[in-house]
DNA sequence: GGGTAAATGCTCATATTGAGCATATACAGG
DNA sequence: CCTGTATATGCTCAATATGAGCATTTACCC
């Protein structure tokens, strides 16, 4: 982004969040980002919106493709912001406004280019990511909200932030809902357990590295709004090579939603669905008896109204 | 909207849809238009982004309330649409590009005020509503379609147009997918089937009253996004009044998703879903046994992560 | 008192889920 | 060759959820 100019009309920005799944991670590419607070050197691939763009999404197709020579495939927008980090009009408080349209993009390859990066999207929401079974990162985080909820003014406020609290990071009878990354981070953000939001750059391990800018709130709404598409679109094979085992699809759904899955109904749904058909091939693979591999079913489009993953049950199997 | 300015910066606008539903019928509050073609003579409550705005969302509301007096509730950012309706420079054949960040907002009260008026939806969208079970309307957009789909250049784009249309007005296995608004209006558009796209305006009482600007796509995705989100999130109520009998909750959901639902189904999963609990009070009303009044059950949300109205089937009942 | 119009209560057959048990088929080692 | 170990696949079973109706109840209008 340019210095000031010198017209009431907003800047607006192109940002990206460009996912991958590789093994068992879930990616996003990201780039070096300088003159930010301490530990913010990471960002997303962004830039401001030109004359010469045709549309919004050809503009930031071409910043992505400058910034990291990544071509993109699947693209749809996200959010615009643009009520934080305003910048600075001249001296007084009124500052002009800073627009940013974020976009949410899937690819296949993972070649990093340029001096961008990929990295697990888990680096910036370690809790998110719910494999593992452990539940001492959600105690402990558990554990610094209790303490902000109950700083409280009013008892009315204190009930607030505990519904707040149990409604997001699970604790009523909804239990963890992969899906609510967003409010999950603006709660930490508001509870100031990010560094974004003043907290010291230790709180890191718990609840993530920040980002340049306000890119990680918009990376949470990439991943909220990808975990819930999965359920009702078939845009999990964006991120698929041609052919797959359905252990390996269902090894990236659980990478994506952070959440593991019972392998069994799995299955039966991919299949029920008809999202998916035969190859003749099969494949070795790590240990075990060999998969048959899978290709996506395009005509699934056209016969079901949502073709999507509805996550069956949690639990191993 | 004022005149262009000397700066490469671009327009950035706000609009609203503004819904409401008072009877059976789902309104959008309206406001007149001046320098548009011809028929293009009501639009959505919009302005630009002023500095004095604190956040986009305020500036929307600063503009609702100067536009019609109408104070906002619920109100969600529905999308920014960039690629259209662009501004002209100068002389040249670039020109500046004129955003309009789109938002929904849900009302209760329908009291029209200045110049603004409560319209139905319906209005715009004509074939949207599905409840009276006549068919003619939809065969009558099918033949123009289909029309449409064969002059396509190639025996491929031919293909191509005949599963769009299917998959969008249903023909094959799906139906029809009230959810799928903005996509219809899209297809229309394409095939040139509404006044904005170059139509006669006396294709209106088919495909529905065009409005200023690009103000029916933002009122198209402001309908499809409803009728999602009634189904995993009780924004229902945001329409209804504090207490309301089952019956007419069911007619406002038939009137928002414009298909009709079985009545008992409908009772049965409201129930079971815990959205609403009894009141003491019933109520004479129309004809018929008197009917027990209702009331939103705040509580649920805390207790079901994504409490809505999954629309049952079909049919009348 | 009879007819009409909802509002409610219930039943039943069919899918859709959530959880497991059991088998099949590789590979690594001894 | 035989024994684990690690997946991949097939199937079963109970608990729910969903789609369609039938039957009653309770007003209001003649």
């Amino acid at each position: 982004m340019s210095e000031a100019e010198p017209s009431t009309a907003p800047l607006v920005g192109l940002a990206a969040a460009i996912l991958a799944a590789t093994l068992d991670e879930p990616r996003v590419l990201t780039v070096p980002v300088a003159d930010q607070p301490e530990g913010r050197t990471e960002g997303l691939p962004a830039g401001p919106l030109e004359p010469a763009h045709p549309t919004l999404e050809r503009g930031l197709r071409a910043w992505v493709e400058r910034q990291t020579g990544q071509s993109l495939g699947y693209v749809e927008q996200l959010y615009t912001f643009g009520d934080r980090d305003r910048r600075r009009g001249g001296k007084g408080d009124v500052g002009l406004h800073a627009l940013s349209v974020a976009y949410l993009a899937l690819v296949r390859e993972a070649r990093p280019a340029a001096d961008s990066a990929w990295q697990s999207w888990y680096r910036y929401f370690p809790y998110e990511d719910r494999r593992a079974g452990r539940t001492d990162d959600l105690d402990a985080i558990a554990a610094r909200l209790a303490a902000w909820a109950e700083a409280a003014s009013s008892p009315e406020a204190r009930r607030r932030r505990g519904d707040r609290i149990g409604l997001t990071f699970g604790a009523a009878g909804s239990g963890w809902n992969e899906e609510r990354v967003l409010e999950r981070y603006e709660l930490l953000f508001e509870a100031g357990l990010v560094p974004e939001a003043g907290a010291d750059l230790d709180v890191s391990p718990l609840t993530g590295r920040p980002m340049a800018h306000d890119h990680r709130r918009m990376l949470a709404t990439a991943l909220g709004r990808l975990r819930g598409k999965i359920k009702y679109r078939p845009v999990v094979f964006e991120l698929m090579p041609p052919a797959f085992t359905l252990g390996q699809l269902q090894r990236v759904v659980e990478a994506l939603s952070g959440i593991l899955l019972h392998k069994q109904n799995f299955r039966r749904l991919v299949a029920h669905q008809g999202l998916v058909e035969e190859t003749e091939a099969v494949t070795a693979e790590t240990g075990g008896r060999p998969a048959r591999l899978m290709r996506f079913r395009r005509e699934v489009l056209l016969e079901r109204p949502a073709p999507g993953l509805r996550l069956p049950s949690n639990r191993t199997g």
